[in-house]
DNA sequence: GCGACAG
DNA sequence: ATCTTGTCGC
């Protein structure tokens, strides 16, 4: 199992089919069989944009007390009722009747969620907290999505030089809270020019397993990184500074503006570089990348030459 | 209604 | 993140 390029949309869609006929499950029981409960709502995502509603039974899903739940069709939840009752199964306004009869949840699975957890946590291993003060080569990284698109794009810095870098490719993984870096990293590493600072939007070390999108790219690339994230995950919060557990993992440095370490970096120096790149609200280069990722996303990747001008009149 | 919830 | 009308504040 190649974590690091793992189709989760497919591995989900597999264990969909394996409900038999008759029997339903729900968005928590296929959550846990993907390896984490925390996934649930990515499941209902998942289900929503199914592209073959009559291959993958997404109809057999419904909510943890038997409630039927919603239906993305036109018929609508009607319509998921029609085909629940077509399977022999007993709905009485909008619920399953003797539900536990009618579950399953015996799903033949690897939990693939789990070995990303225990990968997360070999990657935590590997962070440093020390590492050059100085940067060559600084590249900054976004991506924008569709519902199956991912649209990435870098612009990279060196003196006064800059060169930005745009790929787009179908998106594999749902976006899980703390597996941001499943998602995610593929287009940093197809990105990456050997850049000695990645500035990175999500967290590092600010983490459920310290292994965010940040450091799992600093950690695999080998180089200093930092995450830059515009909303708090969960955290303790003293003062501006926010911790997992008893450990210091990234800051607030302004509203809606969280500093963490990815790699190579404490929260300090993690900040204070983050300050030295500071624009009008925002760090320029993670501002200008943003836009070129937009911009990306809105011509479909049809970009074919931009220059930093051009972003930035938008 | 509440809680969590990086993108 | 994206889907989106009107609304609030500078």
């Amino acid at each position: 199992m190649d974590l690091e390029d793992f189709d989760l949309y497919s591995y989900f869609y597999d264990l969909v089919k394996q409900i038999p006929d008759g029997y339903v499950t729900t968005y928590g029981d296929l959550a846990e069989a993907l390896g984490d409960p925390i996934a649930a709502r990515a499941v209902g995502y998942m289900l929503s944009i199914n592209e073959d509603p009559d291959g993958i039974p997404c109809y057999r899903v419904v909510l943890h007390d038997g409630t039927v739940g919603n239906y993305t069709h036109p018929l609508g939840p009607q319509e998921k009722v029609r085909r629940l009752k077509a399977d022999g199964i007993p709905v009485v306004s909008g619920k399953i009747e003797d539900f536990e009869h009618h579950r399953f949840r015996d799903f033949r699975t690897d939990y693939p969620l789990k070995k990303m957890q225990e990968y997360q946590r070999k990657i935590a291993e590997e962070y440093t907290e020390s590492g050059p003060e100085k940067f060559e080569l600084i590249e900054a990284f976004d991506v924008s999505y569709t519902d199956r698109m991912g649209f990435a794009s870098s612009v990279v810095l060196h003196g006064e030089e800059m060169e930005s870098y745009v790929i787009s490719d179908k998106i594999r993984f749902p976006y899980i809270p703390g597996y941001l870096g499943f998602r995610e990293f593929k287009f940093i590493r197809r990105l990456y020019r050997n850049a000695d600072l990645l500035l990175i939007d999500g967290n590092g070390i600010l983490h459920p397993r310290y292994a965010g999108l940040a450091t799992h790219a600093g950690v695999i690339l080998n180089t200093s990184a930092i995450g830059v994230a515009k909303h708090l995950t969960r955290s303790v919060k003293h003062d501006e500074y926010l911790y997992i557990g008893d450990r210091l993992t990234g800051m607030i440095i302004k509203k809606n503006i969280i500093v963490s370490p990815g790699n190579r970096f404490s929260v300090r120096s993690a900040v204070m570089t983050v300050q030295a790149l500071w624009g009008d609200k925002y760090p320029w280069p993670l501002k200008l990348v943003h836009q070129l990722s937009t911009m990306h996303l809105d011509t479909r990747g049809r970009i074919l030459e931009l220059d930093a001008q051009s972003i930035s009149a938008r």
